[in-house]
Formats: structure tokens, C-alpha cells, sequence
DNA sequence: TTTTTAATACGATTATTTTCGTAGAAGTTT
DNA sequence: AAACTTCTACGAAAATAATCGTATTAAAAA
């Protein structure tokens, strides 16, 4: 699967929150974070199904947009991507950027403390 | 600062690397992961230099490209980038899909351990 | 039924990024 | 010194991405 770009990224990722809608709807949530017209929202969308990201009813007049991309795998590669050209290859340094960048609750810590043991014990 | 092209990514990633080069140096690294001709790499750090993310040291014939735009901020920029786009906003969510991707070793984990204690500490 | 509103399709334009060819200058080798 | 090699500069083409205007069709409202 090829790689979204960044305006494609923005819509899968509110499809993946969403589940599924309409360009409408796609469009409202895109309009507060970002200025931008309806068609070309639209245009975007019909790249996307026409790329095989995303699924569409066409059942209705308005048709009914889910995304297909795997949010886990899409998550994974860019996150490989990044950490080769932006980390030099470590994960390490970018979990550690991450969470010194963000400053993450009491409960976090220990979520992610879990996850760790979790890990560990796998091996 | 604005943010470095993928192309642009890739040849700062190396500079952070290797402190400074020529152009020859890094398109040497750079042919390795990568395709490309030397004009290209050439050309690509001359936009670099205008854009002033490089300096450039012009004594010698063979210049010498020196990074300017600072690894930390740019890494966390781009974090922060993936985390809205990709993410829905989740630090947390980025974290744990990293670690559970790339298997850190047992030291990784302590040192990751290590660093959580320390955040909870600084609060 | 006429008018208005809301949707898709789609081409075309614009902007951005990437790639590379060519020219010429500066060194190196023979 | 002539021939070769290795640089930089630079423009321009090619590829990719983003934006938007216009036409048309379907539904809703008047």
C-alpha cells in the first residue's frame, strides 16, 4: 500500500476516529483545524478511493467513506519511515523525544511501564 | 524554520550524522540507501544552503556543508506532526505502537524505565 | 412544478518537490 | 600544456500534490 500524503493522512485519520461518513461530515472536521474548500476535500477523498484506501457506499446520493488502510500498519510504516530519516535508525531515541516532548500523566507512565514488563516477559 | 522535504530529511539526517561533509560524502552514504544522481544530492543541498537548515563553509573548492537546524527541535516537530495527523493526538498511542515495533533490547528497556522515573520525578 | 440547495465528477491550474543535463571553473594527471 | 577529472551553478523538465471552478445531477423546499 502506498504511502498517504499529508492531506490524504489528515482525512484517513479522522476516517479512522470517525469509522465512517460522508464528505461533509470529513469536511466539517477538516474545516476547523485547517482552511480549505469543500471540493477540494471531495477531490481528495476520490483520489483516495480511486488509490483503494478508503471504501465507499454509494448506495445514497451521499456517499459513505471507510477507510480501508490498516491504522496500525499505516501508523507502523510511517513511524519506521521516521525513525530511519529523522532518528538514525533508532526507535529508542524517538520513544525517548516522545515522551520528554509530551510529559505524559501519572497513569500513562504506568500504562506504558506495563507495556514494558509486557515486553520483556515475552521474550 | 520551516520543515525539511523527505529528500531534505534524509541528507540532514546524514549531516546530523556525520557533523559535516561535502556534497560528494553524502551522496556517497546517501547512494547507498538510495538511487539517485550526484547533481540531485548536489542540488538538493544547495536549496538546503538557501533555505539556510545548512551552513556551508566555501574556503576550500569542495564546500562543506555543516548542519544548522537543530536535530532535537526538527525531530520534535515532525514527532509532534505524526502524533496530530496520524495519531488522533496521542503521544501515549505513538510511544506504544513504537515499542512494540522495534523490540527493544533488556538495556533499552531499563534506560526507557529509567527516564519515566525520572518524569515522574520532575513533577 | 419551479426554484433552491446539496451532492458528485472531472478537468485544469497552481504549487511544490525531485531530478537531471549542461556549462564552465578549478584541480590533477600525463 | 593538453587532456582528464571533479567540482559548483543553474535552469528547466518531470513528477507529485493540492486547490478550485464549472457542469451536471439529485433531492428538498417553496
Amino acid at each position: 500500500m502506498s504511502k498517504p500524503t499529508e492531506s490524504e493522512l489528515e482525512i484517513l485519520s479522522l476516517l479512522w476516529e470517525m469509522k465512517e461518513a460522508s464528505v461533509r461530515q470529513v469536511h466539517e472536521r477538516l474545516a476547523e483545524i485547517k482552511d480549505t474548500g469543500y471540493t477540494t476535500t471531495l477531490k481528495t477523498m476520490q483520489n483516495m478511493h480511486a488509490k483503494g484506501m478508503v471504501h465507499r457506499n454509494e448506495e445514497q446520493r451521499t456517499h459513505v467513506y471507510r477507510p480501508i488502510t490498516n491504522q496500525k500498519e499505516t501508523q507502523k510504516s510511517l513511524l519506521k519511515n521516521l525513525v530511519t530519516t529523522a532518528f538514525g535508525g533508532s526507535a529508542q531515541k524517538l520513544v525517548l523525544q516522545a515522551l520528554g516532548a509530551e510529559k505524559p500523566s501519572k497513569e500513562e507512565l504506568d500504562e506504558i511501564r506495563a507495556f514494558l514488563d509486557q515486553l520483556e516477559n515475552q521474550k
